[in-house]
DNA sequence: GCTTAGGATCCTGTATACCGTATCCCTGAT
DNA sequence: ATCAGGGATACGGTATACAGGATCCTAAGC
């Protein structure tokens, strides 16, 4: 507190200036999410140093902030590797996931503002229109901007915080199993359980979805398991 | 396995096969929560290093590992900043722990082994010695350590993951706050809730306990500000 | 006297080069 | 076919260099 750092209105002057690391592992992020490194791939410093036109450093440290996320996992001297969620993985995904979404959903009900309600009700007609253009990609692309703006109602920065980096995993696990759900009218039950004001509406309405989510996910390993028994 | 003595000159280095960034950072956590470095304290790379006798590397890495758990905040080009702790961060952190403790009880009541449960119920003991002898520090270290293994029964191997760095701050902010509560009653009852076996009432406890020490640390927080009103 | 402009200085962000060593893979001998 | 040996590879860490933003001290200007 006391902070007096900052003028009021907030003039950042370069707020769009991001360190090199940072940029290197967004765009290492989306690579491993859009499965151009498939999990067991490994990231090899020198390799993609070369690649980026940067040097080891920013990929080292970009590889350090993927490992914290979840989406690789280093063994020591031998570098890193792009993981393979597990049964279980996904498991104490959701339930962590679901565990946060309930507090995220109860907070909402009760600290959204109006203006973000608008926000939120115009991406959901995004999903619509998506929906009923049978646009898979731009669906899936509502329903992960739905997910993170209900985060951001919950107008808790830590729980934001924690939450993104399993949001991301889920993304990618949702984007692995190729299921751009039809959870339009899902997401707008829920949506309109925060947007009634009461908490515990919104924390049955979340924890349902999470479980009905889970659910769908399961059946698509089990499924996927299946068809490839060996992998 | 057959590792050579190292060379005398240094300190000594072949401790562990743990990566000398995590070391750091291990170093640097435990300064920042004994106060070493209090709040406000900025972390300096080329200080550090030379200090520590090692290089910026590991430093960097190690400072980049506390931003995301929290410890600092670094903004571009200024260098890392141990980080204060407003009302709202500690409310946030309450929030998200709660969440994250119920799961966890909840999942450790079906799921810890006997061999568990003994080990949890040894550093109870361990927790009411230090009580009767009157031994704050234990006493400290054995609620934390109390924490830590409830966590370690539930199993869930992303949920440890997530709420560890959270009961850090939270450890390193109950010795700002320089409060060794008695809670060992309340530990008690919420662990024979958990050895019961029954989920709802180990649910029920942890969200007791999470409410009451979160009323500890407000009354306390409260308290300090009134003797301190402006830092 | 107070503010402002300049410049010196500190420190981060990034690059480059290099070393030791653990791991992997390939080859060759048994 | 198996196993040992010997590179090749790439990580972990050190050292050094340097550009440029941030900070601070000082001196000039109103």
């Amino acid at each position: 507190m006391s902070r007096q750092a900052d003028a009021p209105g907030s003039f950042d002057i370069d707020a769009d200036y991001k360190p090199l690391r940072d940029r290197v592992r967004d765009e290492l992020r989306q690579r491993i999410i859009d499965d151009v490194y498939p999990p067991g791939t490994r990231l090899i410093e020198t390799e993609l140093a070369a690649g980026l036109g940067v040097s080891r450093l920013p990929v080292r440290e970009a590889i350090r902030a993927l490992e914290s996320e979840g989406f690789v996992k280093t063994v020591p001297r031998r570098g890193a590797v792009v993981v393979e969620l597990s049964a279980q993985d996904v498991e104490e995904l959701f339930d962590v996931r679901e565990a946060l979404e309930v507090l995220a959903s109860r907070q909402a009900a009760t600290r959204a503002t109006k203006a973000e309600l608008r926000r939120v009700r115009s991406i959901l007609d995004r999903g619509r229109k998506a929906l009923e253009a049978g646009d898979r990609v731009a669906l899936g692309k509502a329903n992960e901007a739905f997910h993170d703006e209900i985060l951001k109602l919950s107008h808790n920065l830590l729980l934001q915080a924690v939450l993104e980096p399993l949001q991301g995993r889920l993304h990618w696990l949702l984007r692995q199993t190729g299921d751009p759900n039809d959870l339009f009218e899902e997401h707008s039950a829920w949506f309109e359980a925060i947007a009634s004001g009461s908490a515990d509406l919104a924390a049955e309405r979340a924890r349902g979805h999470a479980r009905l989510n889970r659910e769908i996910v399961r059946n698509l390993l089990a499924e996927r398991q299946h068809r490839a028994p060996s992998a």
